[in-house]
DNA sequence: GTCCAGGCCCTCA
DNA sequence: TGAGGGCATGGA
């Protein structure tokens, strides 16, 4: 019903798997090597990786093409974004703290993965570390999701659907602490309507976080997360505890916001990348 | 034991 | 509008 298992292969510039894995946006990649990762998203399944550095390739059901490569963002105005950075890289110097951002972390993108995983992924990551988020979600996924068998013998877990996290009682034992609540609360808001996912995924940048900011146990940085990593807004800038000290300790003048107009996020995610390396 | 983790909510001034 | 405490949990 899928269809036939293929392995597209896509060229690619400025894509590095392991730099995206280890960005802190995805939780449940599953490493199989070097540059080779296993990935559900949703309900589907594809395992990427790169048999050369300019080249990625993705298995997975043959009518999936086109929702994994949005997935990798590899139709989005990347040549622009990084013409734009390595052209205030050079302006600034090599040894400019984003100069040397952007030399780290080349490889960069942003996902777009499902707004409902999402969601509920990182509202699980407030006041939490990497490590548990991804146990959490593990255990959610195992407990409530369904396990497909593909064709080729891979197994996974489907992202759990919002009717399946209404109640908080069912989520203990997921390491959750008190955000079994936010997460039994806006399951239940969006299975009954009230928060209508595919609308919120239609409204712009400024209107949906308002709309998200007003579901209990999502804020500011929250917000920004879902509309970066999930709704393709990729002008949207978290700021955590990582970018809080960046931001206190190089650019206590202020951060150049201008430049980086509608791919803010992208920088933002170069800065987390390469100071959690350092 | 204390501190921290991709924070948010509530209270109080 | 902003500062400060509380919040579940587990690893360092």
């Amino acid at each position: 019903m899928n269809g036939k298992t293929t392995t597209f292969e896509w060229r690619v510039d400025h894509f590095d798997l392991d730099q995206i894995a280890e960005s802190g946006q995805a939780f449940r990649w599953e490493w199989r090597g070097p540059e080779n990762y296993a990935i559900p998203a949703g309900d589907r399944f594809c395992v990427a990786y790169m048999p050369e550095p300019d080249k990625l390739a993705v298995r997975c059901p043959e009518n999936w093409a086109t929702f994994w490569r949005y997935y990798f963002g590899l139709g989005d105005a990347y040549p622009e974004y990084w013409a734009a950075i390595d052209t205030w890289a050079r302006r600034d110097g090599p040894a400019a703290y984003l100069s040397k951002a952007a030399a780290t972390a080349s490889g960069m993108a942003i996902l777009h993965q499902p707004a409902w995983e999402t969601m509920v992924s990182f509202m699980i990551s407030q006041n939490n570390n990497i490590p548990r988020i991804k146990a959490s979600l593990a255990a959610m996924c195992r407990r409530f999701g369904k396990q497909i068998t593909t064709p080729t013998g891979e197994q996974y877990y489907t992202f759990p659907l919002a009717d399946t996290l209404t109640d908080a009682a069912d989520l203990s034992g997921l390491g959750l602490g008190y955000r079994d609540k936010y997460i039994s609360g806006m399951a239940h808001a969006v299975a009954t309507g009230i928060l209508p996912v595919r609308t919120l995924e239609a409204m712009d940048y400024t209107r949906a976080k308002a709309v998200l900011k007003a579901v209990p146990g999502i804020g500011e940085k929250v917000a920004n997360c879902i509309l970066l990593y999930g709704m393709g807004h990729l002008e949207a800038f978290p700021v955590d505890t990582w970018i809080r000290r960046v931001l206190d300790r190089e650019f206590s003048d202020g951060f150049p916001m201008e430049r980086y107009s509608g791919f803010a996020g992208l920088v933002q995610q170069l800065i987390f990348y390469y100071e959690r390396r350092k």
